[in-house]
DNA sequence: TTGTATGCGTTATCAG
DNA sequence: CTGATAACGCATACAA
């Protein structure tokens, strides 16, 4: 059996509120006592047991993310970054991948609400409408990320594509250039995507559209 | 305030042990009263709270992975395939990265078992004294990854990372090759370098041996 | 087969 | 400032 709250506050002749209070960093203790509690947390060897802490506190200190796939190096880097400022704050990453499918993510959802996320990430602002619901449902902070929507859950952190592929079109169009090309990944479409081919599409001159077969295949041929 | 078990059981007219038993597949269930539960279940819209059976069962269905970094193809894909198929079990996958330092290993080791997974999935062999300590200690069943090692802590799954570059020095140097170079990221150590690196230097030849700046910008000049 | 009661380890409430 | 004590939601041993 684990050393537990209980054997920390008998150990320092304390009530087990006590050392929970030492353990949140209360003001509410004094100095003294706090000292008494933690050496006794030391000789234990005392380990917080998050599980019993997230129930009884109502917040399990993991966010869930979903990314389209975990070794896409756009989505890993901000996971890296995310997980690295989340960490020093005593707050775990939960990362699930849907392959670009609004249905995995939805099963993904399904079930990491289960778990009791303090909050949620997910990518892109494309979503099955039992997703939303869910999540709304749920009254959890979420960040839908990598493109603008007018309609976010919750909160966007994005850009916007129709807009970049647009100035890009129009920039390249205002200075004579008349045949473009775009080659991208056609495989499994997605928000983020339509958006861009949206503002390709505005002034396409002699546009050849052509893809990757997969992400790591690449088929050109004009 | 969420539907729980009990609201199940009260709206079914069963006790909270019949559904709970529903929930986890238990065969001591009649036939008709599992449908009627499994109706009140749909019905409610209830959802297990995996925190609160985690701490009852002593078993949270989470496992703990600890990477050098979440953009290595090579890892990412591991994760990939690990959370693939635990997830199809109903376990989730939590990555942790230390890019390359054991150190930081050990402090995600011992953050990650205060949330009680059941099992461990570390990279490499090479851990800190600490490390091996705690984990040995917890009980939990472990992969170390990547490499072999003659003394695990609990088991293996990799390659002889010294044999493969030791056999390919070998082949070269039987073919007549006399001028050999080592292109690798010497930025962070680590025991499956340290090992490919003992089997090329077994037959060194005349050997070059250069190394990328970074995991990105490569420098090389012979 | 089913219901009841107890425990899991913490936090939080409420008196002292 | 501190100590009991009641939740938290579920699993499980024990009875029925």
């Amino acid at each position: 059996m684990r050393v537990k709250i209980a054997d920390v506050a008998r150990l320092a002749k304390v009530g087990a509120g006590t050392v929970s209070r030492v353990l949140n960093g209360s003001r509410n203790v004094s100095p003294e006592t706090r000292e008494k509690v933690e050496a006794c947390i030391r000789e234990l060897g005392y380990m917080p047991n998050l599980v019993a802490r997230g129930l009884a506190a109502n917040r399990t200190g993991m966010i869930s993310a979903i990314i389209p796939a975990i070794g896409y190096t756009q989505h890993a880097e901000v996971m890296q970054g995310l997980s690295d400022v989340l960490h020093e704050n005593g707050i775990q990453l939960m990362i699930g991948h849907c392959g670009y499918s609004i249905e995995r993510e939805e099963q993904i959802v399904t079930d990491f609400l289960e778990r009791r996320p303090d909050a949620f990430y997910l990518t892109g602002a494309w979503h099955t409408p039992q997703t939303r619901r869910l999540i709304e449902a749920s009254g959890l902070p979420v960040v839908e990320c990598s493109n603008l929507t007018d309609n976010p859950i919750d909160s966007v952190v994005g850009y916007d594509n129709y807009e970049g592929a647009r100035q890009m079109v129009h920039l390249l169009h205002s200075r004579g250039h008349r045949r473009m090309a775009i080659v991208t990944n056609a495989v499994d479409p997605n928000d983020r995507m339509a958006d861009r081919l949206k503002g390709f599409w505005l002034r396409r001159a002699n546009l050849v559209w052509t893809w990757t077969a997969s992400s790591s295949a690449t088929r050109i041929a004009f």
